[in-house]
Parts: structure tokens; C-alpha cells; sequence
DNA sequence: TTTAGTACTTGACATTGCAAGGTACTAAAT
DNA sequence: ATTTAGTACCTTGCAATGTCAAGTACTAAA
């Protein structure tokens, strides 16, 4: 898939992920892998972006299969993101979509 | 619109556009803004760039109103390739539209 | 002759995805 | 006991690309 695709939609995703049930990063490369392929060099430091912009809280849980998990908390703000962001992807496929068609692409 | 949202998209309304006619950089600025907020900066190093890759050919027309315009005309290759994007942006509505459902976001 | 609109170009900067490498823990295989 | 594999996290350096800002130059109207 075209990279930039993929950069628009990849913060919606992460949030809409997390606002379901707290995840943790490793966890979250394989959920949003299901939709665009994506690697850790990615999901870490996104992870670590939208932290620092108070949409994430985090807290440690140990796990019996390695080391501890950091799992990531949507917080109000987030949630209010997360739904601004949904609202400009939906305005984005109707703006694109009827381009499109005005076009007249086959 | 979220920076992000636009990148994704920026190409395929720029193939589109050229593929329904042939236009001039500043042209393709007002047609391009229709869609997503986007200016001069942005579109013709976008134009040089997929010059470079042989998905457009240019050529000048004398203008009445000002300078000489560059015109670009779509390739052969850059049909294809416009129809490739078309394609991947449509998987990608797809499945983030059905990852977002299957999420549940009201 | 100055201003505004048209038209193109480019350099410096910021953002961000990714490859690659590193650390460290657990459990199973050798 | 040691190695290997899977889990889990983090960071550095690089490449791609959108934006801001500035510059050039042409035409036409004030």
C-alpha cells in the first residue's frame, strides 16, 4: 500500500484501538497490522507522541511471558480526539470520493 | 483536516485532475484546494517529482494574463499508476471503514 | 510607475514512517 | 548449563514529503 495512505489513518486507528480496551505496544503492532502494515519503529514512538500529548495515560503490568507490559489508557482528550479525527476522515472520503466521481474516473 | 489525511490523498487528486485534462501548476492549486487546503509549496515539487517518474509530460503555452504556463499531460504510466492509487484507496476505506465498525466508534 | 494578479521555482525546516540495532525477560530445546 | 525463540520495549539515523517564505518575472490596471 502507497505509504502516505497509510500515515493518515494510522493515529485514528491506534486510538480507536485503545478507546475499545487498554493495549499494550506489542499487542497493538499485531491489531493495527490487521489493517495497514506497520512495524514497532512505528508504533513505539507514535505511542510515545500521543503520550506526551495527554491523549494516553500508561501504567506497567507484569506478564508471565516476558518482560512488563505498558499499557496505554485513552483518556477524555484522547477520546475527544479520536473523535475529531473520525469526523475528518469520513469528511475526507466524501470530499475525495465525489472528486472522483465529478471526474469521472472509470 | 489533520496534515496526515491530506498526504495520503494528494497524488490521486493530482493524477485525476491531469487525467481529465491537461492543466498548469497554479490551475491544479485551485482545483486541488477544493478537496484539501493545499498551496503552491506543496503542489509543484509534487508535479516535479512525478515528472521524474515519467507519469507526466510537460510542455509551455503563452498566457495572456501573466507568464508562460507549464502544462502537464498524463502519461501511459501514469495512468496506470492513477488507477493503481484508485485501487488502494478504495482497500483502504474498506478496511478502515470495517476495522472502525468492528470497533464499534459511534 | 506602482500595485495586484498570475505563474513558476527553490531552500530551509518539521514531521513522521521505517530499518536496524540494542536491552531484557521467560520458557523450551539442546 | 547454554542456546534459541518468542515476547516486549526503546532509540538512532535515514528518507520522504508537506509547508513557509522568499525570489523571479510577466501582464494589466490604477
Amino acid at each position: 500500500m502507497n505509504v502516505q495512505f497509510k500515515k493518515g489513518v494510522l493515529e485514528l486507528i491506534v486510538l480507536v484501538a485503545v478507546n475499545k480496551k487498554d493495549m499494550y505496544g506489542y499487542e497493538l503492532v499485531a491489531e493495527v497490522s490487521r489493517v495497514v502494515d506497520v512495524n514497532e519503529g512505528t508504533i513505539y514512538p507514535l505511542l510515545k507522541r500521543l503520550t506526551n500529548e495527554h491523549y494516553f495515560e500508561t501504567y506497567l503490568r507484569e506478564s508471565t511471558e516476558g518482560p512488563p507490559r505498558k499499557y496505554y489508557h485513552l483518556t477524555a482528550a484522547g477520546k475527544l480526539y479520536m473523535i475529531q479525527l473520525e469526523e475528518e476522515w469520513n469528511n475526507l472520503q466524501i470530499g475525495v470520493n465525489s472528486f472522483l466521481k465529478e471526474q469521472g474516473y472509470e
